[in-house]
DNA sequence: TCAATAGTGTCTGTAAGACACTATGTA
DNA sequence: TACATAGTGTCTTACAGACACTATTGA
């Protein structure tokens, strides 16, 4: 079962990468719960999911492609997180790893059967460095939190600010204050009423928010409280 | 005089990158002005520090193996920045990047005659993607300036406070009041004073401080102001 | 003694956390 | 009316910016 490892040169003869891999932390929210879409392997393993980078596409577009084949998602919120490119890090060869991070709305569902959702706390064992790579990820997302509208791939067009703040609660990994939580999101300036209401169950009904651009951008710059980061709690 | 560009395939006969390039964003402080390593190539095209990945290297190994062979430094703060990967960025073929923010100190003189400091404000004309990857490497830097001991890999082993703010200023692109600088700068709990004194000309003489850890970490979350970000500076 | 640089103390504005209180809907 | 959720007002603490003032050296 095992295949030797794979090999690449160049036209120069010189080595080369063997392949160029794109993986991305899928994450989003659900019942106030942060979590990751994990892919189990044949042969046991649970990983992140990914897939090779091809010839004329960026890493980016190869993880947009990836995860539109396993969830049929085309829309979120999605950033280059870091290379991961340590000789060792896969057993088929020289093969770095763009890792992604993506934020997904919380009714995405796995299409592909070896796909599902796994709470991201405490983190799940992942095989080779995709737990590394998941560690960064959440502290990468907590630390734009309050500084940019990452939140906007997982909340849905308009929102009331309890949602929001259920989904920033979740990932902080910190209750907020309602009252507190509102002041300070609107005072980023990254998120603007609708101007509609939305009436669910007993108790006054909501206003609604929109993200004022579902780009990347960047809020007028809080400093709010946040857990200390995945790296320091183990 | 326009070679052909280079191709490679992997043992499993598909495409793979011909190469895995590590360039730097080679950055110091001297009087007060951000510098940035720039290499002069035999074709006129200013380009910043890189070079291939070994197939039994890190990406960071090559960018410290590259440095020392431009200008002897082994000492630095080093840090993976992004990943270029765009299909088209290399005219050699499909060659991504990862590229690197390193901090040196101010003594650092090229050994290689093709490369010299140039000014990192305003920037310089870089071919390629490099410029994009100056000003990724500039926003990053600006963002952990006050929040990270960045710095020490400008400043020297021990450093007067006004040197430090000299630098700091640098990176900001904003002057800091020295009372303010020196109590909010103490208060990170990066520095701690080495119990020396230095006499350099007349006034007073300065106590000594130095980083409490010359590997990267993180202060106690200051949010300090800096100059908008380079990005929005054009 | 004066100039120059280092360092201290204090005032002020702004923002974050906490929480009491009001508003508006459903059962 | 009871209850549940939404939203407002305000008090407190902390910290960044500004700046006046003191300290310590060399010329």
């Amino acid at each position: 079962m095992h295949a030797m490892a794979w090999t690449a040169r160049n036209s120069e003869g010189y080595a080369a990468p063997v392949a160029l891999a794109a993986d991305a932390v899928v994450l989003t929210v659900r019942d106030g719960v942060l979590l990751v879409l994990c892919v189990r392997r044949d042969d046991g393993a649970l990983v992140l999911p990914g897939g090779f980078v091809g010839e004329t596409e960026t890493p980016l577009e190869t993880v947009r492609r990836k995860l539109e084949e396993k969830t049929g998602v085309r829309q979120g919120y999605f950033e280059q997180l870091a290379t991961f490119a340590e000789p060792g890090r896969d057993p088929r060869g020289w093969v770095p790893t763009v890792a992604h991070l993506a934020l997904v709305p919380p009714d995405t569902e796995p299409t592909d059967p070896a796909a599902a959702w796994v709470p991201a706390r405490p983190a799940p064992a992942l095989a080779f460095d995709h737990g590394a790579i998941l560690a960064a990820a959440l502290d990468r997302l907590e630390g734009k939190l309050w500084w940019s509208n990452v939140a906007v791939g997982i909340l849905p067009g308009a929102f009331p600010l309890s949602q929001a703040r259920s989904v920033y609660a979740a990932i902080a990994g910190v209750d907020y204050d309602p009252a507190t939580f509102a002041r300070d999101l609107k005072a980023t300036g990254l998120i603007e009423p609708t101007g509609e209401q939305q009436a669910d169950g007993p108790g006054r009904p909501a206003a609604l928010y929109r993200f004022v651009s579902a780009d990347p951008a960047w809020g007028a710059g809080r400093r709010k409280r946040v857990a200390p980061p995945a790296s320091a709690r183990t």
